[in-house]
DNA sequence: TGGAAATATATGCACTCGCATCTAAATGTC
DNA sequence: GACATTTAGATGCGAGTGCATATATTTCCA
C-alpha cells in the first residue's frame, strides 16, 4: 500500500472524475440524439482506420483504446454484424484474428466525427484556450503510463 | 452546433478520457478487491456526511455527485437496505424526503477511505507534485459548469 | 379557486460493463 | 518430442447504466 494523497491530490481525481463524466455524458448524448452508435464505436474504427497496419488484433486495439478485453470481443461481433468491420483469421497465430475497417466503417466514422467534434467543443472547447488545453493534456498524460 | 475543436482541444479531451478511465478502473478494482462497496456508495455517503445539514434531499445528492436521478434512487434504496442511510418523510414537501446517513454509514465510509487514498495515490498522486495536481484541479474545474 | 404545467421520486426496460471461466493455440521446459 | 504454462479470444452471469415513463405533489396563473 502506498501513502496517503495529500489535499491537491484528492481534489485533483475528483475534479478529473468530474469533468470526465460530464463532458462524456454530453457526448453520448449528442451521438444518441443525432441516431448514431456510441463513443466507444468511434474510438475502435478510429484506431483502425489511422493505423498503418493492413488490420488489427483485438489485443492491439484493447491497448489502444483501454476498453476490456471481453468488451472488445463484443464490440467487434457488433461492427461485424453491421458491416463496420471484417475479422479475417491470423495467419501466424492460429488463435487470434486480424480486424479490418470496411468502407461503411470508414463512412459512419466520418459521419460521426462532426456529432463528436461538435461535442467535444460544447464540454471542453470553449472552456478552455488552446495553451491551456495543450497544458492539461501534458498534465493528463503523465497518469496513464503507470503499472 | 459550435465550431470545430482545434487538435489541442481534441487532445485535451482524449487524454482527459483516458487518465479518467484508467484511474476510476484501478480505484474500483481496488475497492473490490477489499471486499468494499463501490465508490459511487462512498460518494453519496461523503456528500451526506459532510453537509450542515440534517440530511439532504436526492435531488440535492444528484447534483453534488453527478450521478443521475433514477441511478440515486437506485443507491439510496441499496444503501438503505444495508442501514448505511435513513428515509425521512419531508416535512414541507409530500414529495420528497430526507437522506440520513447513519453511524453504521459513517463507519464503512470511514473504512472505505484508506482503500481509497491508497488507490489515488497509486492512480494519481504518484505521478504529478502537489503543485502540479493544484494547476489540474484548476484547469479541471473549469469544465464542469458549463449548460 | 381550479386546472395546467412543473417538480420529486420510483420503476420497467434494454443495453453495457467487468469478472470469471472456457476453449484453442502457442510457448517454454525438461 | 511431451507436457505444463501462458496467451488470444469468446461467452455466461450478475450488476449497473441512462432513458422513458409513471405517480404523486407542488407551483403557477388565468
Amino acid at each position: 500500500m502506498t501513502e496517503k494523497p495529500s489535499p491537491p491530490i484528492v481534489d485533483a481525481w475528483v475534479a478529473l472524475n468530474r469533468a470526465q463524466q460530464a463532458a462524456l455524458l454530453k457526448i453520448e448524448r449528442a451521438f444518441r440524439d443525432a441516431g448514431l452508435p456510441p463513443l466507444s464505436w468511434y474510438d475502435v474504427l478510429w484506431e483502425l482506420e489511422k493505423t498503418d497496419k493492413e488490420g488489427l488484433r483485438p489485443i492491439e486495439i484493447e491497448r489502444r483504446v483501454l476498453i476490456t478485453q471481453s468488451n472488445i470481443s463484443r464490440l467487434i461481433d457488433k461492427l461485424e454484424n453491421r458491416g463496420y468491420v471484417e475479422r479475417q483469421a491470423c495467419p501466424d497465430d492460429g488463435r487470434g484474428q486480424y480486424i479490418m475497417i470496411t468502407t461503411a466503417g470508414r463512412e459512419i466514422r466520418k459521419r460521426m466525427w462532426p456529432v463528436y467534434a461538435g461535442a467535444i467543443s460544447d464540454a471542453v472547447g470553449q472552456h478552455l484556450s488552446e495553451k491551456e488545453a495543450a497544458n492539461l493534456s501534458a498534465l493528463l498524460s503523465r497518469l496513464g503510463n503507470g503499472p
